[in-house]
DNA sequence: ATGACTGAGCATCTCAGA
């Protein structure tokens, strides 16, 4: 079974990369972000490669879409602990198979100042108290995505990042492994313990020509799809490619 | 000392991205 997840930086502009990119990878699912469009304007294009789509769309920001071969039942379209008047496009979740994953955009926050830092502590409270309430039930959790979290430092070029981005502030982090410390395992992270795992790096000033990324991609697992853990990597090539998200898609092979 | 991109929208600049 093989899963990824993929900010691909507008879907419309990166349709044709998309279906390339599905027509050699041929993952079950694939969780788009920042779609940048509402549903009515989603490309119709993997439909007709026989993937079924689950969008929450927003016109001009935000988004988010799981495409999956199989048949697939929406479970979620926001985090319910957010109000129902919250109308940023950044959650959407499905029963797939014996599965249930999450697909999400977690707010950048160094945007719209204290503000805007807030709803990014706010956003983390509610994606943490959703996720309680799932493992609890034993659901066979995955929760990917663009979570805009450097966990360590070793997730950060030096350099890219002041101190105080909201990426890695502390109250940042803090939420981060208060989330994976409720019991999911970074599938990455789990394969590849030490050293640099970029799955993003800055269209400025050369940033992917010097390696210079941030690992800020990720895919959480509860312990029963943990132990199904086979393989868990970026898919760097992608970034060398014609206009290229500034995001790679992250790869998971389950068994 | 230093690089200066990209997508989308009531668009020829502004915003957000990270």
């Amino acid at each position: 079974m093989r899963i990824a997840t993929w900010n691909v930086n507008g879907v419309r502009a990166r349709e044709k990369t998309i279906c390339a990119w599905l027509e050699r990878e041929k993952p079950d699912l694939l969780l788009l972000q920042e779609i940048k469009c509402e549903a009515t304007a989603f490309p119709p294009c993997f439909a007709a490669m026989g993937y079924e789509a689950a969008i929450v769309g927003q016109k001009g920001f935000n988004g988010v879409a799981t495409l999956a071969r199989q048949p697939l039942t929406v479970t979620a379209q926001r985090l319910p602990a957010l109000p129902e008047t919250d109308a940023q496009a950044r959650y959407v979740e499905i029963a797939w198979q014996e599965l249930r994953v999450g697909n999400l955009y977690l707010p950048n926050g160094n945007s719209g100042g204290e503000t805007g830092y807030e709803y990014k502590l706010l956003w983390m409270d509610a994606l943490r108290a959703h996720a309680e309430a799932l493992l609890a039930d034993e659901v066979k959790l995955i929760l990917a995505g663009d979570y805009n979290v450097c966990p360590e430092d070793v997730d950060f070029a030096p350099g890219v990042l002041g101190p105080d981005d909201a990426l890695l502030r502390p109250e940042t982090r803090a939420r981060y492994w208060s989330l994976l410390w409720a019991g999911f395992t970074d599938a990455v992270r789990a394969l590849k313990p030490r050293g640099p795992v970029y799955t993003f790096w800055d269209y400025q000033a050369g940033c992917w020509q010097k390696d210079k990324g941030l690992r800020i991609d990720h895919a959480l697992l509860a312990p029963a799809v943990a132990e199904r853990l086979v393989a868990a990597e970026p898919d760097r090539q992608e970034r060398d490619r014609d206009s290229p998200s500034d995001h790679v898609p992250v790869i998971l092979e389950l068994a």
